[in-house]
DNA sequence: GAGTTTGAAACT
DNA sequence: CAGTTTCAAACTC
């Protein structure tokens, strides 16, 4: 991202945030319909409510997206940026949320994108909210309507094109025009911009609800999901895109119904621009094909955005930047989904998108500032994931989006990732490839930090005959403000690309340009099925967690390595001195990976498996049994990857029925006493080990064994008299541990010989001194020297050593004189 | 790195 | 639910 950017992101998508001030109840009144009530079905009503609704709700939610993610706008520059987020919890039956914020240019052109929700869900209120600039001159005007939301796999675009003298009524009325059938969920609303703030449009907060409980079953991984339910769940948002500045900036909302019939769409305008209540004519409608006929399509600004799933977390991101080009160029948003269930889902990272050194470098010339080149080479899915930024967080120069392209990580077809967040969060992204070449290609996009700056990055590398390609789409201060990127491929016969090349003309792809068909996914990766059979499927990224995690550590090892190429041999490092996009390193290899201990970011990066006869479809493996997707692992037949879905989630549900808890957390706080003393849930049952290798659960999570263990000669048991640090530490260090091993040993056996009687015992009353056998000293002495031990160990001065022996001492005494009183007892 | 040990998971 | 088998990690050499 641009340097610069920060404080112009700022600057543009704060006013835009959504608060009182923009959602205030003029907001609402004006999103509400002031046309005739003829035009209006009843679902219209119902929709229509639903959206108020929600956008009361939405008023007193806090605001999420705007600041989360900025893309940083230069003036001249028509951007717009979707930045879906998604957060990924364990339950993931709630409502989905996406945050989307447009900005649109308001020097020359305004954009005003529509977008179009999947039908059948509730529209939000949130839906999408753009204002734009009022009043200034445009010098072109265009409505882009982009509606293959159907989910057939064809896209189509509409391009209107009006005088830029073109009143706001006419273009509404223009817009309308476009949109054919209306459903009940097709919803445009045009507000006008407000005059004070020049700069771009906005959804309200960036905020769009899903309220679509298909998408979250859509979700690649949901544990739950069925191929079926996700047949349904292609949310593909569709956006038109107003260019004009006459036009009446506003917002507008636009839900289009992934039914079938993309064609189906109803706008409605509300023009605010004087009065909120201005009411624009009622919505007509006309087919697409009418729409070209009439010489109103042509490509323009496009976007799809597949709804990121869960809420608020999201973390893939789409940005599209103008390209310098003068061609259109889409850009297509992945969803991330979420999980349902007990898959472990990890919160996106926070990423330090600071790493400029990405790891493109040799094709970067050939990629860089060639859309074209680019776009021809490799088809291409755009996915770009953007951690959580903090709230307000705007994304300074430098920053990074990057996307991962891992094909190794699966072999051969599996391309999704796994990003793992520390919270446990966990995205997926599917990285689609073209199945003849069997490349895989991820596109970043991202901004560089002068507007004129463009920056297009491309890898290439080849990793066990696979090819990878990163690309980096141009930033660009063109009056072009989107960048699409389409799948060119189900158009071609040959290779499939699912993403169009930026460069690619619209002209040919108008009609087919903006929706990924869903056949193309599901032939993406060596023909394995994807998520569903269904086509509407289509377009899902799913990135495990772990994957921006490795990533990241990817590009700390590339930026601690850069002395040494020999890595990276194939692997470009992209080094952007505008500091813009990196993507993710190509590197990956199936080979075993050194895990460092900690992450840098503190994540602890979970351990290849190594699984051989399981297919990583049983709790054996811990990817598996953590809920995540195995990557780069070294695992033979592994059906643990998006690839498999349908045979995962029947292990997955099949490992539920076993154990309902099969995927939760091993490890937890105690229960009943309320403590906070992590135990293992279900305890452990070593009979060998002594619960002090890690062959033992508990053990291994540094836990004491409690009650709920069924070990034999446990010896993992809490030592109140050593300090938990102590614990730990001898956790760490082997002669810690034997030194600890010893005492506690001795210890037990104190407390046995202590507790047993003498075999010969005499008539009268025994006294504590009766148990004072040889043994027991001895056995005292001993655990007097392991704590002498102990003590020198952790190098304790003399003081300190003898008052810990003469402690134990006392101990044992004590131990000895209520093992007295205990056998007399009995 | 190969072989052994171990205990959780899976199976019966 | 208990016993057995399978499995992959931990461990040893």
């Amino acid at each position: 991202m641009s340097v610069n950017k920060g404080q112009n992101a700022r600057a543009l998508v704060e006013p835009l945030a959504l608060d009182s001030r923009t959602l205030g109840d003029g907001d609402l009144s004006a999103l509400t319909l002031s046309h005739n009530n003829e035009q209006y079905s009843s679902n219209d009503f119902e929709a229509f409510a639903n959206i108020q609704a929600e956008l009361e709700c939405m008023n007193a939610e806090e605001v999420m997206t705007t600041d989360e993610e900025h893309i940083i706008i230069g003036r001249n520059i028509e951007t717009e940026t979707i930045v879906p987020d998604v957060e990924m919890t364990e339950v993931s039956e709630q409502a989905q949320e996406e945050h989307i914020i447009y900005t649109t240019a308001n020097q020359n052109n305004q954009n005003i994108v529509f977008q179009t929700k999947p039908t059948l869900q509730r529209l939000p209120a949130s839906t999408v909210q753009v204002k734009s600039n009022v009043g200034q001159v445009t010098q072109s005007q265009s409505i882009m309507i982009v509606s293959p939301a159907g989910g057939q796999g064809t896209s189509q675009i509409l391009k209107i094109s009006h005088p830029s003298t073109a009143s706001a009524g006419q273009l509404q009325s223009l817009a309308q025009t476009l949109i054919t059938a209306k459903s009940a969920d097709n919803i445009v609303q045009l507000r006008s911009a407000q005059p004070n703030k020049p700069v771009m449009a906005t959804s309200h907060s960036g905020n769009i609800t899903l309220g679509s409980v298909q998408n979250a079953k859509t979700v690649q991984s949901a544990i739950k999901r069925t191929a079926q339910s996700t047949s349904q769940n292609r949310n593909v948002y569709t956006k038109m895109i107003l260019a004009g500045n006459q036009t009446p900036s506003g917002q507008v909302l636009i839900t289009s119904s992934q039914n079938e019939n993309q064609q189906t769409q109803a706008i409605k305008f509300l023009n605010n621009s004087t009065s909120s209540q201005d009411v624009t004519s009622p919505a007509k409608t006309i087919t697409l094909a009418q729409a070209q006929q009439m010489g109103l399509l042509s490509t323009n600004k496009v976007q799809h955005i597949l709804p990121s799933s869960p809420q608020k977390q999201g973390i893939i991101v789409n940005k599209l930047v103008q390209s310098s080009s003068s061609q259109t160029s889409k850009m297509t948003l992945v969803p991330s989904n979420t999980i349902k269930s007990p898959t472990k889902i990890l919160p996106a990272p926070t990423m330090n998108t600071q790493v400029k050194t990405s790891t493109i470098s040799n094709q970067q010339s050939t990629f860089s500032s060639s859309n074209k080149s680019t776009v021809q080479q490799s088809p291409q899915k755009v996915i770009i994931r953007q951690s959580s930024l903090k709230p307000g967080t705007v994304l300074g120069s430098g920053q990074v989006i990057r996307i991962p392209a891992n094909q190794n990580i699966v072999t051969g077809s599996n391309q999704v990732h796994q990003i793992q967040m520390p919270s446990r969060q966990v995205q997926y992204v599917r990285l689609v490839s073209t199945p003849s070449s069997g490349t895989t290609n991820v596109v970043t996009v991202g901004k560089t930090k002068s507007q004129t700056t463009l920056q297009t990055v491309g890898v290439g590398q080849k990793l066990g005959g696979q090819q990878q390609i990163v690309k980096v789409v141009p930033l660009n201060t063109n009056n072009q403000s989107l960048r699409t990127v389409a799948p060119k491929a189900t158009l071609t016969g040959s290779g499939q690309r699912l993403l169009i090349p930026a460069t690619a003309t619209v002209s040919n792809q108008s009609k087919n340009a903006v929706a990924i068909p869903a056949s193309a996914l599901s032939q993406l990766a060596s023909g394995q099925a994807v998520l569903s059979t269904n086509s509407n499927v289509g377009n899902i990224v799913v990135l495990p967690a772990q994957y921006i995690q490795q990533q990241s550590a990817d590009d700390a090892k590339l930026k601690s390595q850069q002395a040494t190429p020999g890595l990276l041999s194939n692997s470009q490092n992209l080094q952007s001195s505008t500091g813009t996009i990196s993507v993710g390193s190509v590197l990956e290899n199936k080979t075993q990976r050194s895990y460092t201990s900690v992450e840098p970011n503190g994540i602890r990066p979970r351990k290849p498996c190594n699984c051989t006869k399981s297919q990583c479809l049983k709790l054996y493996c811990d990817c598996f049994a953590n809920g995540e997707f195995c990557h780069m692992c070294n695992c033979n037949n592994c059906s643990n990857n998006l690839g498999n879905e349908e045979e995962r989630q029947r292990a997955i549900k099949s490992c539920l029925e076993r154990n309902p808890n099969a995927f939760r957390p091993k490890i937890g706080k105690g229960r009943e006493t309320g403590d906070d003393i992590r135990r293992h849930n279900k305890g452990c049952n070593c009979k060998r080990s002594g619960c002090l290798k890690n062959y033992c659960e508990c053990y291994e999570a540094k836990i004491p064994c409690s009650a709920n263990c069924k070990c034999i000669g446990c010896r993992n048991v809490e030592e109140p008299n050593l300090e938990k640090k102590s614990l730990k530490d001898l956790a760490e260090a082997a002669e810690v541990r034997t030194a600890q091993l010893t005492l506690n040993k001795t210890k037990l056996q104190l407390s046995e010989m202590a507790f047993r009687p003498p075999a010969t015992s005499n008539t009268g009353a025994r006294q504590p001194f009766n148990f004072l056998t040889d043994k027991v000293v001895q056995i005292t002495c001993e655990c007097l020297m392991a704590q002498a031990d102990e003590a020198e160990r952790n190098m304790f001065d003399d003081e300190t050593s003898q008052r810990l022996i003469i402690e134990e001492f006392g101990r044992c005494l004590k131990e000895i004189i209520e093992s007295a009183h205990k056998a007399e007892a009995t």
